[in-house]
DNA sequence: GCCAACGTTGGC
DNA sequence: GCCAACGTTGGC
Protein backbone atom coordinates (compact mmCIF):
# COMPACT_ATOMS: atom_id res chain seq x y z
CA UNK A 1 0.00 0.00 0.00
CA UNK A 2 1.48 3.21 -1.13
CA UNK A 3 1.83 6.17 1.30
CA UNK A 4 -0.07 8.97 0.12
CA UNK A 5 2.34 11.63 -0.66
CA UNK A 6 3.62 14.15 1.48
CA UNK A 7 5.47 17.79 0.45
CA UNK A 8 8.55 19.42 1.46
CA UNK A 9 10.81 22.35 0.74
CA UNK A 10 13.98 22.53 -0.55
CA UNK A 11 16.49 25.24 -0.33
CA UNK A 12 19.16 25.58 -2.51
CA UNK A 13 21.58 28.93 -3.01
CA UNK A 14 20.39 30.10 -6.49
CA UNK A 15 24.61 30.83 -7.07
CA UNK A 16 25.28 27.60 -6.26
CA UNK A 17 22.45 25.50 -7.63
CA UNK A 18 19.33 26.96 -9.15
CA UNK A 19 15.84 25.50 -10.79
CA UNK A 20 16.87 26.57 -13.72
CA UNK A 21 20.49 24.33 -13.32
CA UNK A 22 17.67 21.47 -12.32
CA UNK A 23 15.93 21.78 -15.39
CA UNK A 24 19.00 21.76 -17.76
CA UNK A 25 20.80 18.52 -15.96
CA UNK A 26 20.73 15.46 -18.08
CA UNK A 27 17.48 13.54 -16.84
CA UNK A 28 16.35 16.80 -15.12
CA UNK A 29 17.62 14.90 -12.36
CA UNK A 30 19.92 15.90 -9.17
CA UNK A 31 21.30 14.99 -6.15
CA UNK A 32 19.74 17.08 -2.90
CA UNK A 33 23.47 16.90 -0.88
CA UNK A 34 25.70 18.45 1.13
CA UNK A 35 22.82 18.75 3.73
CA UNK A 36 24.86 18.44 7.41
CA UNK A 37 22.10 19.11 10.01
CA UNK A 38 20.58 16.32 11.96
CA UNK A 39 17.09 17.02 11.61
CA UNK A 40 17.10 17.35 7.98
CA UNK A 41 19.13 14.27 7.83
CA UNK A 42 16.53 11.97 9.27
CA UNK A 43 13.99 13.50 6.84
CA UNK A 44 15.93 13.01 3.99
CA UNK A 45 16.31 9.86 5.60
CA UNK A 46 13.56 8.28 7.15
CA UNK A 47 11.11 10.22 5.97
CA UNK A 48 10.97 11.37 2.16
CA UNK A 49 9.99 9.05 -0.38
CA UNK A 50 10.20 8.92 -4.55
CA UNK A 51 6.92 10.49 -5.39
CA UNK A 52 6.80 13.36 -2.81
CA UNK A 53 6.44 16.94 -4.42
CA UNK A 54 8.53 19.74 -2.85
CA UNK A 55 8.90 23.47 -3.70
CA UNK A 56 12.47 24.55 -4.67
CA UNK A 57 13.37 27.84 -2.69
CA UNK A 58 16.17 30.08 -3.83
CA UNK A 59 17.59 31.35 -0.71
CA UNK A 60 20.88 33.53 0.47
CA UNK A 61 19.65 36.64 -2.72
CA UNK A 62 18.08 39.45 -2.02
CA UNK A 63 14.60 38.57 -2.43
CA UNK A 64 14.03 34.98 -1.42
CA UNK A 65 11.37 32.73 -3.05
CA UNK A 66 9.69 29.73 -3.98
CA UNK A 67 10.19 29.51 -7.24
CA UNK A 68 8.76 26.00 -9.39
CA UNK A 69 8.27 22.46 -7.50
CA UNK A 70 10.58 19.52 -7.85
CA UNK A 71 9.61 15.41 -7.68
CA UNK A 72 11.53 13.24 -5.27
CA UNK A 73 12.84 10.41 -7.58
CA UNK A 74 14.77 8.21 -5.24
CA UNK A 75 14.60 7.67 -1.57
CA UNK A 76 17.57 8.82 1.22
CA UNK A 77 20.89 7.10 0.34
CA UNK A 78 23.76 7.75 1.72
CA UNK A 79 25.70 11.59 0.55
CA UNK A 80 29.13 9.87 -0.54
CA UNK A 81 30.33 13.79 -1.00
CA UNK A 82 30.81 13.04 2.79
CA UNK A 83 33.47 10.88 2.27
CA UNK A 84 35.56 12.94 -0.48
CA UNK A 85 38.05 14.45 1.46
CA UNK A 86 38.97 16.83 -1.63
CA UNK A 87 34.97 18.05 -1.82
CA UNK A 88 33.18 21.02 0.08
CA UNK A 89 31.06 18.44 2.27
CA UNK A 90 33.48 16.22 3.17
CA UNK A 91 32.83 14.93 7.16
CA UNK A 92 36.37 13.04 8.68
CA UNK A 93 33.82 10.98 10.83
CA UNK A 94 31.80 9.31 8.06
CA UNK A 95 32.47 6.39 7.01
CA UNK A 96 31.11 3.66 4.27
CA UNK A 97 29.72 2.07 6.90
CA UNK A 98 28.64 4.71 8.95
CA UNK A 99 27.21 7.47 6.40
CA UNK A 100 25.69 9.82 9.05
CA UNK A 101 24.73 11.85 6.20
CA UNK A 102 22.16 10.96 3.53
CA UNK A 103 20.95 12.89 0.67
CA UNK A 104 17.80 12.04 -2.15
CA UNK A 105 17.42 12.69 -6.09
CA UNK A 106 15.09 14.96 -7.03
CA UNK A 107 13.48 15.65 -10.62
CA UNK A 108 12.40 18.93 -12.16
CA UNK A 109 8.67 19.48 -12.63
CA UNK A 110 7.92 23.13 -13.50
CA UNK A 111 8.09 26.71 -12.29
CA UNK A 112 5.38 28.58 -10.87
CA UNK A 113 3.64 30.83 -12.98
CA UNK A 114 4.69 33.43 -10.37
CA UNK A 115 7.38 33.10 -7.63
CA UNK A 116 6.12 34.00 -4.21
CA UNK A 117 9.09 35.91 -2.10
CA UNK A 118 9.73 34.91 1.77
CA UNK A 119 7.77 38.50 1.95
CA UNK A 120 4.40 37.94 0.52
CA UNK A 121 4.89 34.38 2.47
CA UNK A 122 5.34 35.97 5.88
CA UNK A 123 2.14 38.36 5.37
CA UNK A 124 0.26 35.44 4.93
CA UNK A 125 -1.43 34.00 8.12
CA UNK A 126 -2.56 30.73 6.88
CA UNK A 127 1.44 30.39 5.95
CA UNK A 128 2.44 31.13 9.34
CA UNK A 129 3.19 27.69 10.35
CA UNK A 130 5.64 26.94 8.55
CA UNK A 131 9.09 26.07 9.47
CA UNK A 132 10.44 28.85 6.90
CA UNK A 133 8.52 31.40 8.82
CA UNK A 134 9.46 30.27 11.85
CA UNK A 135 12.69 28.88 12.19
CA UNK A 136 13.97 29.39 8.78
CA UNK A 137 17.40 27.52 8.98
CA UNK A 138 16.40 24.28 8.25
CA UNK A 139 17.61 23.40 4.55
CA UNK A 140 14.38 20.83 3.77
CA UNK A 141 11.41 20.89 5.81
CA UNK A 142 7.60 19.73 5.49
CA UNK A 143 5.07 21.54 4.16
CA UNK A 144 1.30 20.74 4.72
CA UNK A 145 -1.20 19.70 2.76
CA UNK A 146 -2.93 23.17 2.67
CA UNK A 147 -0.15 25.04 2.78
CA UNK A 148 1.27 23.38 -0.06
CA UNK A 149 -2.26 24.05 -1.96
CA UNK A 150 -2.41 27.80 -0.69
CA UNK A 151 1.55 28.37 -1.93
CA UNK A 152 0.27 26.58 -5.28
CA UNK A 153 -2.24 29.40 -5.78
CA UNK A 154 0.32 31.77 -4.57
CA UNK A 155 2.49 30.91 -7.07
CA UNK A 156 -0.15 31.61 -9.94
CA UNK A 157 -1.18 27.53 -10.49
CA UNK A 158 -4.67 26.73 -10.12
CA UNK A 159 -5.81 24.22 -7.69
CA UNK A 160 -7.93 22.17 -10.61
CA UNK A 161 -5.08 22.02 -12.58
CA UNK A 162 -3.05 18.74 -12.10
CA UNK A 163 0.96 18.68 -12.30
CA UNK A 164 1.77 15.84 -14.47
CA UNK A 165 5.07 13.96 -13.31
CA UNK A 166 5.46 12.35 -16.75
CA UNK A 167 5.38 15.32 -18.92
CA UNK A 168 6.45 18.44 -16.48
CA UNK A 169 3.00 19.97 -17.74
CA UNK A 170 0.18 20.63 -15.68
CA UNK A 171 -3.10 18.81 -17.23
C1' DG B 1 29.10 42.17 4.82
C1' DC B 2 26.71 42.17 9.24
C1' DC B 3 24.66 39.72 12.66
C1' DA B 4 20.82 36.99 14.94
C1' DA B 5 19.49 32.47 15.56
C1' DC B 6 20.64 28.20 16.16
C1' DG B 7 23.47 23.88 16.00
C1' DT B 8 27.73 21.54 17.31
C1' DT B 9 31.89 20.79 19.91
C1' DG B 10 34.62 20.00 23.69
C1' DG B 11 36.51 21.23 28.33
C1' DC B 12 35.34 20.56 32.80
C1' DG C 1 25.60 16.83 31.34
C1' DC C 2 26.40 21.84 31.47
C1' DC C 3 27.66 25.64 28.98
C1' DA C 4 30.98 28.69 26.63
C1' DA C 5 33.08 29.04 22.37
C1' DC C 6 32.76 28.52 17.87
C1' DG C 7 30.72 27.62 13.15
C1' DT C 8 26.96 28.00 9.81
C1' DT C 9 22.83 29.64 7.71
C1' DG C 10 20.43 32.98 5.59
C1' DG C 11 17.67 37.38 5.95
C1' DC C 12 18.57 41.94 5.63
Amino acid sequence: MERERRYWLFKSEPGCFSLEDLKNTPLMTEKWDGVRNYQARNLLRDEIQPGDYGFFYHSNIPEPAIVGIVEVVREGYPDYTARDPEGEHFDPKCSFDKPIWYMVDVRYVRHLERLVTLDEIKKQPALAGMELVKRSRLSVQPVRTDEWEYLLHLGGISLRERICPQTSLEM
